[in-house]
DNA sequence: AAGTGGTCTAGACCACGGC
DNA sequence: CCGTGGTCTAGACCACTTG
């Protein structure tokens, strides 16, 4: 379950546009009202309409034309992630167009390596509880996604967590912790035979590697996810708008 | 008021503020005045002042909390891209720290592969204008810049362009184009023969490529950009609020 | 000239956190 | 409680594109 909070206005003219791109009632390439159209017609002010446009000006969704007006971006489906959502492993599934789920594969406990314990900030040796999850696109194992957090932070019982949830909910929900922020390295590595037996495919192959830092308001680090990453199959491709 | 009109009152205010967290008027993890306070202290109004600090903490340099205030990231240094600025190959080098320049290698005029002309959305065999280029960090060689332009958009003489310019004035200069937004892919691939021979180090590591599809307002592909990137010297990595 | 998006303002009220 | 950021409004004026 989730936590549900009543979405606000800006929220909810961006998941009613992004719906009509989808659905076809705004068709690529063509032009969407004018913002005072959006406005009364949704019946909100003209400023909250141009806070959900820029958002999705800034994705790539919609083009912006100074005295003309606003278009509907022909490439909109070929983008697979978006800003904001680098760490949303899920979504870049359903952006490449597969049906996402993820596979719980094992949760363990064990110190952290030296590694770990300088990027989470705790003294070498400390509990680590390790998440091990497959997610799928559609049949097909693509991202395999290891998570790191400290023990000491934990607030229920190991077992009772369920390793399908969304990391947000995990947080939420087992460490009553919420995530402000995230800092994400992307990599080129070589696959290993430890992912090669989750992953499939030729070991010793170039694949990426998104390694993330999610922190808390105080600037205390949460957790290190590693997250391999199958490009061959699943591509990483994000429009942006021109500054 | 040190407002002028040429630039926007936002990007000025976003500026200043960077500015001031660059050379340290505000300290890392310290507190900033309040919406209210540099809303009086810039001559804008709060709205203005939000908008830049929208910016800023969507690109991780500040974080906001309800009913305390607005803070100094702690690790802003250890981002080195930033959203919507990924095709800014100077930006990524500065953001790694270094010093960036650019060594113009070679302009030449080919006619276009077949997977280029369908990128280009041109007819097969449609000459193109392939710019070569190779930005440095400080003294060290980092990342190969191939740009594939059609043609057929050239508005100036071949030979009066200056390799060593910002993609940006490129396009403005000698096209008399202007991109609105792009489609950046990355992958992970092996460094080949010919690659090697401009970043050195071990042919066939993997290496980071950022595939960058440059649009006009009308959605004509403009150019394609491949960009050879060694990231063993130099990291991608971004910071993102979470949403 | 008309209509569009781009910019900015002044002010209202709410939700949250620290004192 | 007060001050902070979060949200939203109504309206003004500008810059640009199109007919």
């Amino acid at each position: 379950m989730r936590i549900i909070q009543s979405k606000s206005a800006v929220d909810q003219v961006d998941e009613i546009l992004q719906e009509r791109i989808w659905d076809g009632s705004y068709l690529p390439g063509s032009r969407i009202p004018s913002e005072s159209e959006l406005s009364e017609e949704l019946g909100v002010s003209r400023a909250t309409i141009r806070t959900a446009l820029a958002k999705l000006a800034a994705n790539g969704f919609i083009l912006r034309k100074q005295g003309d007006g606003t278009y509907v971006n022909e490439h909109v489906r070929e983008a697979s992630a978006h800003f904001g959502n680098l760490w949303d492993l899920a979504e870049l599934v359903s952006g490449n167009g597969y049906n996402p789920s993820i596979q719980f594969l094992s949760i363990k406990r064990r110190p952290a390596t030296e590694k770990e314990a300088l990027i989470l900030a705790l003294e070498a040796g400390e509990e680590l509880i390790c998440l091990r999850r497959l997610f799928y696109a559609d049949q097909q194992p693509v991202i395999l996604a290891d998570n790191a957090i400290p023990f000491s932070l934990l607030c229920e019982p190991l077992e009772t967590i369920d390793g399908k949830l969304h990391i947000r909910d995990i947080f939420d929900l087992y460490f009553h912790q919420k995530i402000t922020y995230v800092m994400t390295d992307i990599r080129s590595v070589v696959m290993e035979a430890e992912v090669q037996e989750f992953l499939g495919g030729e070991a010793g192959r170039p694949i990426l590697q998104l390694q993330t830092i999610f922190y808390e308001k105080n600037n205390l680090p949460l957790a290190l996810g590693v997250n391999i990453f199958d490009d061959s199959f699943l591509h990483l491709s994000l429009a942006q708008a021109w500054s």
